[in-house]
DNA sequence: CTAATATTCAACCTATTGGTTGAATATGAT
DNA sequence: ATCATATTCAACCAATAGGTTGAATATTAG
């Protein structure tokens, strides 16, 4: 089966660390070194983090003589973000409707 | 490092069985039964999911004689959508700043 | 009571994850 | 040229995920 574009994102989203990382970046691009700093990990076990948010599209890489300079790309955040939004509505929806139909029972 | 609530919720939409479970139980409480029913999985593997759907508070189970009934919880979305939405806000403000400095520097 | 249904529990297997360390590669500084 | 810095690659490891099958448990139906 090949993973949609949905699977990565969300999969990428999933790991605390990886969500650490893309909050640090958004103060905009960031060196790797500079980047994995912060983290009680060793620098490869970050790299290896940036790999799977570089699959989701959701980080940018250029290369700067020998320093990778990382930056944000909120594009797949949308579907991810359409997904949870459809279903919020739905399930409040929903609920609400129950909601009604009990307060109509009392009648 | 115990597990955050948003933690267990990323986790539990990681899964695209899990994300259609949801999706399914969005019309109405449901058995496990005719919730498995269109998965090309074992009952027990789709009894797996509802556990960590369960987990992340996504799901509810009321037993009904030797039914379980499930049925979505939509609070834990909210603090998932509202990560993702601040993350979107910031990089989309990020990105204007920068495309206003480009604009500008080309005067 | 017995048989069928609904569901979980337990053990197992394989692939993936998230981490490590050590070596390789590429670039920059002196 | 040499040394230091920035980063990845490769091999490894333990834990978890996602699936399987078979047995156990609880409830309902006949």
């Amino acid at each position: 089966m090949i993973a949609a574009a949905l699977d990565n994102t969300m999969l990428a989203l999933a790991d605390p660390t990886r969500r650490a990382i893309l909050q640090r970046l958004a103060s905009g691009e960031t060196r790797v070194t500079d980047l994995a700093a912060p983290f009680a990990m060793s620098l490869n076990a970050v790299s290896k983090h940036i790999r799977i948010l570089e699959r989701a599209h959701l980080v940018r890489r250029r290369r700067a003589g020998r320093e990778h300079l990382l930056s944000l790309d909120p594009k797949p955040l949308d579907e991810a973000a359409a997904w949870i939004e459809q279903q919020r509505q739905f399930w409040t929806a929903r609920l609400d409707a129950l909601e009604r139909a009990l307060a109509e029972n009392d009648d």
